[in-house]
This record gives structure tokens, sequence and C-alpha cells, in this order.
RNA sequence: GAGACCGUAGCUCAGUCGGUAGAGCAACGGACUUUUAAUCCGUAGGUCCAGGGUUCGAGUCCCUGCGGUCUCACCA
């Protein structure tokens, strides 16, 4: 070690304490702190902590607490939710007489987010994952803790132990008789009021975001809750749910560009899964009836509002069923998951979602309208009349030359109709030249058995009655392919695929949802980064 | 990938016409045993994203780069 100062020297040796050249007089602070409590005794990054209660439990529990006059009569709070303006319960306790709160024993973990230090006594609010309480912490009544309360920081994490209690002005509180120092924040939290807002720093440091940015937490929480709802009612249906490969060597069941990357062993060249759909129809073939994975599926696209390189997809596929099973289990899956995050609203409200301004109404059963009913409405045109579209098509700056007529029609329906689709809506029997992998109607083959479920404008779910002819399978695949080189058709022509399919797949319905945007519409979040913990940015430096 | 806007203290933000860098919160010292974004007195805290240019002088004007936000495109 280089020679130095005596001061420098005792700093630099305390263990753990990485050398301080004190840009931060803020952390030299929280590290002093730090020091006190190891010389209390106390380790600054402490240990189990058995037997707390949530405080959000602990809240609920307010109708335990009462005020116990001298003369033994206990005395039940006021309804501190409706009292009358103005009411002053330290003059409510005045009236009853002299006496004091008695309450029951709690036991409580959470992060500071408040600290009020009223000299001998300190307010402080401590938070965890079901919500927040503030602890009331004097002197006379923590004895020998008093030292670690002294010590304490704005994002330590404590435990407290004492009786629950009503303050003077109102507040459910902790009133403290034990003090545990559960783990040192040596970081400056963020602003107490505003929180966090730039949003660049909500996502890198999405840890603080859920601590101090209000809804943030609640927002994960019913992600959550959605996301078990669609098993639970997938697992009631007799679904079953399985984790078919993230590494593919081809990279079929959509139309993305693909991530690569590369296993050493066998010296191959791998992607990053795009859709889920062929290994899950494989597993039709082997005799999984119902079958479904819900899980990330990789993009190397762009990133917007809508789109994150990695998301989260279901896909389901059932056999015997065809698309129309698919609409009404979509429905299901979605209305469950409503109930799930909104438990606590009236039957009447309950399928009434905000959208920023708007409301969505979800109340069952959605809307259901055919691709070409919705045409006609949206443009005044008439789906049929090619030559009517392609004037339509022209006026609207669409190429048209050499073009089929299906795909034409197909990009003025989503220019003209898409976004006036607030729904929720079934758009069901696209054109079938769009959407090769489907089956056509029996009676009309120009017609997809196929939906997609539009929301505000957003393509939330997209269903089809699946292929199962190996034959026609194997030729749409090699026209799709037709405009790349031999090379790349050889790449992308999944043989294995078309193999299973000729040992012969059950008729089926399949069914695609996009995770994180119903998501996005369940709990009124404008952008998919603010539903996916960690979205895709650029790194640090 | 293209365009517009943004980057100032740990956090949230001001900064006029180009003329010595500001506030609140957080921090530090002090007072206070019923506070509520506690209050009061005092102190300290800056590579103004980075680099270059114009200028007597740049947080401010210009260029380049980095990062972000929004819109558009690919995609779901």
């Amino acid at each position: 070690m280089p020679s130095t100062t005596t001061a420098a020297m005792t700093e630099s040796e305390t263990p753990h304490s990485p050398a301080q050249d004190d840009q931060s007089t803020l952390e030299a602070a929280r590290r002093a702190k730090m020091a006190r409590l190891v010389e209390l005794g106390v380790d600054p990054w402490g240990g189990r902590f058995d037997d707390r209660q949530l405080i959000g439990d602990i809240r609920g529990r307010l109708g335990e607490v009462v005020y116990r006059l001298e003369d033994g009569a206990e005395v039940a709070l006021p309804d501190f939710a409706n009292v009358p303006e103005g009411f002053n319960f330290r003059q409510w306790k005045a009236d009853q007489g002299k006496g004091e709160m008695v309450g029951p024993q709690v036991r409580a973990a959470g992060r500071i987010v408040l600290h009020r230090d009223k000299g001998k006594l300190q307010f402080i609010d401590i938070r965890d994952m079901s919500g927040d309480i503030q602890l009331m912490v004097g002197q006379k009544q923590v004895g020998d803790d008093w030292e670690i309360a002294k010590q304490l920081d704005l994002g330590d994490i404590v435990g407290v132990e004492g009786m629950l209690g009503v303050s003077n002005t109102g507040e459910l509180s902790i009133f403290a008789e034990r003090v545990f120092f559960l783990t040192k924040s040596i970081e400056t939290p963020p602003e107490k009021h505003h929180g966090l807002s730039d949003p660049e720093l909500r996502q890198r440091q999405r840890y603080l975001d859920l601590t101090y940015t209000d809804g943030v937490m609640p927002r994960f929480l019913d992600r959550t809750r959605i996301v078990a709802s669609i098993r639970r009612t997938l697992a009631e249906q007799g679904f079953v749910e399985v984790e078919g490969p993230t590494l593919h060597s081809i990279a079929g069941g959509a139309a993305a560009r693909p991530f690569t990357t590369h296993h050493n062993a066998l010296d191959i060249d791998l992607f990053m899964r795009i859709a889920l759909e062929l290994h899950l129809k494989r597993l039709l073939v082997g005799g999984i009836e119902r079958v479904y994975e819900l899980g990330r599926v990789y993009r190397n696209e762009g990133i917007s509002p809508k789109h994150n390189p990695e998301f989260t997809m279901l896909e389901v596929y059932q056999a015997f069923g065809d698309y129309n099973a698919m609409m009404d289990l979509t429905e299901g899956l979605i209305c469950d998951a409503i109930k799930a995050v909104r438990a606590d609203a009236s039957p009447a409200d309950r399928y009434k979602l905000p959208w920023g301004d708007a409301t969505i109404d979800f109340t069952p059963p959605f809307a259901r309208k055919t691709y070409a009913e919705l045409f006609q409405e949206q443009t005044g045109v008439d789906p049929a009349d090619e030559a009517a579209v392609a004037k339509l098509a022209t006026s609207l700056g669409i190429e048209t030359a050499g073009r089929h007529p299906d795909v034409i029609k197909n990009e003025v329906f989503e220019e003209k109709v898409e976004d006036a689709l607030l729904g929720p809506i079934f758009v069901t029997d696209y054109p079938a030249s769009i959407c090769p992998l489907t089956k056509r109607k029996r009676d009309n083959p120009a017609i997809a058995e196929r939906f997609e479920l539009f929301i505000q404008g957003m393509e939330i779910a997209n269903a089809y009655t699946e292929l199962n002819d190996p034959d026609l399978q194997e030729e749409l695949f090699k026209s799709q392919l037709a405009g790349l080189s031999e090379e790349d058709s050889m790449a992308k022509m999944d043989h294995d695929f078309i193999r299973a399919l000729r040992h012969g797949m059950p008729p089926a319905g399949g069914l695609g949802v996009g995770i994180d945007r119903l998501v996005m519409l369940l709990t009124n979040s404008q952008t998919i980064r603010d539903v996916i913990l960690f979205p895709l940015l650029r790194p640090e430096k």
C-alpha cells in the first residue's frame, strides 16, 4: 500500500469500504452513519427478519385499535375515512377524557421513504410491496434502539415492532418499541415528492421506479395477476403448458427479422425464436391436443411505444377446434384477466376500463364483424370491387402496380380501418391470399378462417383455423420464399415441420395474444415500456 | 434507419440579450415527544453530456459525437 496520510490510511483500511476519493459528501455521510452502526454492534446489512406482517394487512387492522380511558372503558375510534370537515382528533380524545391508545402488536419491515425528525420523536414512513405506514419512534419508547434510530437515512431498510395506534392527527401509525436495522442504502434516493420522472432513469433504474414512482408497483403486480389469470383460465379448460426451444436453427412462424447467435461446440449459427407456432403444432401432431406456451419471443425490429425487441407472447392450439372456438377462448381469457385485476370494482363498472381520457368497454360479448363489412363501412368502397379498391389505394398513395389485389386491399385496410377499431372488436374472415397459413372457408376459398382482435387500434390477438394439409403448406412456404435466393429459401424451409404435418396434425384452432399489449390496455399504460420491467436500452456510457 | 425536441447539484427543475451558476428536496451543524412534502436558524454542494469552433468573454451561438423522448418506417 502506498504511503499516505494517517487519516487516509484509516479510511481506506475500512473493510468492504472502497476507497473514497470523496466526490460525494452525500455518500460519505451515509458511510459515516454505517460506521456508527458497526460501532454499536449492528450489522448494516441485516439478516433474517421473521414473522413480519405486510403493511397492507396491518393497515386493515385499524378497527382493532381503541382508546382506553383511565377507568378502563374502551372507546371505539372515529371512522377516519368519513369524519366531518375540520375534524380534530386531538379534541376528540380530550372530549372522551384522559386515556391511551391500545392496539394490536405488529411487526413490519420496509424502506424508509419519508423521515420527519422532531428531536426526541421521529416520524418515519416505511414502504413495502403492499403499501406505506408511519412509524412513531420516540427516544423513551424504544430505549437502546434510539441510537440506531438516530443513524437512519432515507432509503434504508428497517424492521419495527410495536403497537398499532393512531397519532394525534388521525394517522395510523406503529408506535415503535423495537427498531431493527436491516439494510443500509449508500446511495441517495430520488426526490421525495416528485420521485423519478426522467423516463430513461425510470427504465434504467427500475428498482428505484418501483419503489418511488406512484403506480409502478401496482402496475407490475397487475401484470403478474393478468399472466397468472391467463394460465389459470387455460388450465381450467384442459390446456397444457409447454416450453419450446428459444434457440431455433430456422426462425419460422412469423414474418420478422430474427436475432442471430452461435453455438460454439456444434459450430452452427442459431436464431432466437420469433414465434412459438411451429413447435406447438408439432406437439399437436404428437398428441398434446390442447397446448400452449406463454413466453418470450425476439424480433430484430425497431423500437416504439408498441414494440420492444423481446416481448411476451401467448400461443394456444386446440385440436378439433377452429377459429370460432378461439374467439370464445380469447374473450374468456381477457374477461377473466380483467376480473383478476379489478376484483374490487363493482360488477357494473368492472369491464369499463380507463384508457387515457377515454374508456374501453370490455363488457362481453365483444363485437364481431367481417373484414369485408368493416372495409365497406369505413371506406364506403365495396372490397370485392377491385377497380374501386385500387383507385382508393392510389388516392392514398399506396403502390398498386404489379401487386396482388388482396395485398392492396389490406394496405388500405391497415391505413383506413385499423386505427378506427376502438373495440374490443373481432375482425373476421380475411382475404385468403394475405394469410397463407390459414385454412380457407369450405364454401368460399377466397376467404380465410382468421380473426384479429383490435382494441384502440392495436392488434391484440390473431387466430386461425390452422392449415394441416402438408402439400398445400409446403407449396405456400415455397411461394412465400419465392422472392429469396435458393440458398436463403433452403435455409428457411422447415422440412421437419412439413414432415410432421405429413404424419397428420388434427384439425385445430390456433391463437396468438400479445401479452404486453394486453397488459397495456388493462393497466392504462400508453407505452409498452411501462409494462416491461427492463425494456431494451442502449448500454450506459 | 429518418426528422423534431431535450441533456444544468444525488433528485425535480429555473437560468432573460452571450457578461461571476440558481431554487426546492436530499446532505451537514443546531432547536423541537403527535409530525404529514413537518417547521425554524445556520453551512456546504457544479467537468452546465463530451469534444471542437466563433468571441475580449459561451450553460446560452455553430459543428461533430454520445445518450434520451416523441413522430415516421420495419414489426406485433
